[in-house]
DNA sequence: TACTTTTCACCTAGGTGCGAAGAT
DNA sequence: ATCTTCGCACCTAGGTGAAAAGTA
């Protein structure tokens, strides 16, 4: 999935297909914080090549920055709040600023290895179905519809005559603003997925892909 | 203190001077509840007569009210938390629908008495003076210029023609939307509760008037 | 040129007082 | 008539993609 991170603020923007994720197994009567961290896939960058439409290697990515933790606002909370709803991660907001570090999130950590979290009894799942691009421009016009479809904040870009193909049927179909279960990707709409949309781990221009993963702290 | 509780949504409406307080001697480690009540002053209601400038005695209020008790949502915290900095209960709304139970307040009830939060070891406390009175119409042009020079949502009302009274320096001289230490009333600026302005406790019309207070809910 | 940062029109979401419309 | 409720213009606060402006 590609993410903007371009354009205005390069300062804090939302990821848009937000992280959600549903827990079970936990302790009712148990405090919970719950985390999300990035990590990178590679550290690579990569430029999109218009004419053979893929994503050829470009370079190194920028220097590493430091494993940043986003804490899920409604930390702590008993187990059974966690467990009652899904559990989404939508203020979670990605900058290439290294100096922010203000809870926001954005990964372009060398190691591939989960380390950020230290403490008693944390636990870490990693979600491989969610990593995502970074990009300074949409390179796929089936992405950047979808992005302006189904996000609140885009609607004044839904000129009608955007939407043309015989995809938006299915788009529509799907209930607003409302992503399946574990998360929202391509993959949740048919056709999107199967075409091999240039979206896969990789990068353009100057920011980093990377694999968002939850993480549980289990505290006393 | 007069609070408009009429027009549009007489459902859920603000309490402008929101409630704010500064808490000292909870345990730092210890994780505490906040919450906040409104008890009515008496059974009355009043109307404002206009050439006499005096609330006079209108009838009996509606019909007791259930006591509701409007939790902080920072809640639950550390003592450590909450005396860091003022607690504001700015998104506590009012209302005088006997159904609305989704946390919001508005007190119409017949005992004068605090008796609202049963548990184990909570503390009540009572501050007489954000005692205000809940209005269909400001009754009073100083409080309707208050109302809208400070509140950041009526600044569409602000036309220059309606500040023209040498009150206004003083007002301006007030840092905006940062009320003094335990609530903002009247009695901080100058020369507008000792004039007496007809906003203590008394009713107008249909709605009742009460006196905010803390609750502060100590659990384990 | 190539890349980064700022700006902007256009939205969502919600809080004001006021005046019109409804209800009794 | 009086009292209640609704609608509305006008704000705050913030999230979009696109395009302009800045920077080397």
């Amino acid at each position: 999935t590609q993410v903007d991170l371009q354009g205005a603020d390069l300062w804090k923007r939302r990821m848009f297909p937000a992280m959600r994720v549903k827990i079970s197994g936990l302790d009712p009567h148990q405090q919970y914080y719950i985390a999300m961290d990035i990590i990178p896939v590679d550290n690579k960058r990569y430029r999109y090549v218009y004419h053979s439409s893929k994503w050829m290697v470009a370079g190194n990515a920028d220097s590493p920055v430091p494993p940043r933790v986003y804490i899920h606002p409604d930390s702590p909370a008993s187990g059974e709040t966690w467990m009652r709803q899904v559990i989404s991660f939508d203020k979670l907001k990605l900058t290439n600023n290294e100096l922010d570090d203000q809870g926001h999130e954005y990964g372009e950590d060398l190691s591939p290895v989960k380390a950020v979290p230290v403490g008693e009894g944390v636990k870490a799942v990693s979600f491989p179905e969610t990593s995502f691009t970074t990009v300074t421009a949409y390179q796929n016009q089936q992405i950047t519809r979808l992005k302006i479809d189904r996000n609140p904040f885009a609607k004044g870009f839904r000129d009608s005559g955007r939407n043309r193909m015989g995809l938006e049927a299915l788009v529509e179909s799907y209930a607003f603003w409302r992503p399946s279960l574990r998360t929202l990707t391509f993959e949740d709409i048919p056709g999107i997925a199967k075409q091999g949309c240039p979206g896969s781990p990789s990068i353009l221009q100057s920011t980093a892909s990377g694999v968002p993963s939850t993480h549980a702290h289990l505290l006393s």
